[in-house]
DNA sequence: TTACCTGCAAACAGTTTGCAGGCCG
DNA sequence: CGGCCTGCAAACTGTTTGCAGGTAA
């Protein structure tokens, strides 16, 4: 398996696109974490290594990013734009408490067969779903 | 069951609020619908029948339904707000055409089953969730 | 009468875009 | 060199809010 980096290189030369230290800064710190960065958290990261990139060329680098392929929007439900890796980690959920914030990339091979044949039952041939689910965790709950 | 513009009377009597004229027009265009429309949408609506009505009304009006519990607000994707009926419909997840927009209101039971299931073996105990289901119908399909 | 409401316009937050100069290939 | 890139600021979109006048109870 290609790393992501590479990924984003090849699509980068097949568009005719060019490799600027910028994205390279961008693509960097979008690998490096685990997590889901909104658009200013990633510009706040870029930003400490190098203060003079623009906050349009980061949101111009996160479209490219997923036009690649290697990252993927998500919306949680407030409005924001969030970002996650794409490429090389499997489809999966979300699950958000709603007191601390905390959000668990789950998935239930169950729950995809069924979403498919719900689906189906419609007429419908899926490309792709979202799945959030809020809710408490245990730690909130116990804090309470 | 109560009607549903009745549990907005009775919000807006717990809460002191006031029966506007305003109100009521944009509760009954709200009410008549079933789909999900958008803020601008009700608002077009209403401003046929009322062309004074003004656009922060609406706004302020369709977080009262929320807050009341006769709406619900959902987020498809595409940065903007809709809304649909809540009170008396039962919960259930959308299923998208990605060509034609088309949306249908889906319900499983045994997915909204294993949804707690899973929710239980990470320690949640989940308060609502969103699922959305991308794909493309069967009239786009054959249309094509 | 007294809150609460309203329309208007200004304010906002997140995101996009036009432009003049800069740099990759 | 030529076209793609960049930072900046202005523009945009969806939504919220302050205000002065209006209205339900």
């Amino acid at each position: 398996m290609k790393e992501p980096i590479q990924v984003f290189a090849d699509y980068i030369a097949k568009n005719n696109l060019k490799v600027t230290p910028q994205r390279m800064l961008i693509v960097e710190v979008f690998l490096k974490d685990e997590g889901h960065l909104t658009t200013e958290e990633l510009y706040e990261r870029v930003k400490k290594a190098d203060p003079s990139v623009g906050q349009a060329t980061v949101y111009r680098t996160m479209k490219l990013l997923c036009d690649s392929g290697i990252a993927k929007e998500v919306h949680f439900g407030d409005g924001v734009a969030r970002y996650e890796q794409s490429y090389g980690s499997k489809h999966h959920d979300h699950l958000i408490c709603e007191r601390c914030g905390k959000n668990l990339e789950v998935i239930d091979d169950q729950i995809e067969r069924l979403q498919d044949e719900l689906a189906a039952k419609h007429g419908f041939v899926l490309t792709s779903h979202r799945m959030y689910l809020y809710g408490v965790c245990s730690d909130c709950r116990s804090g309470k």
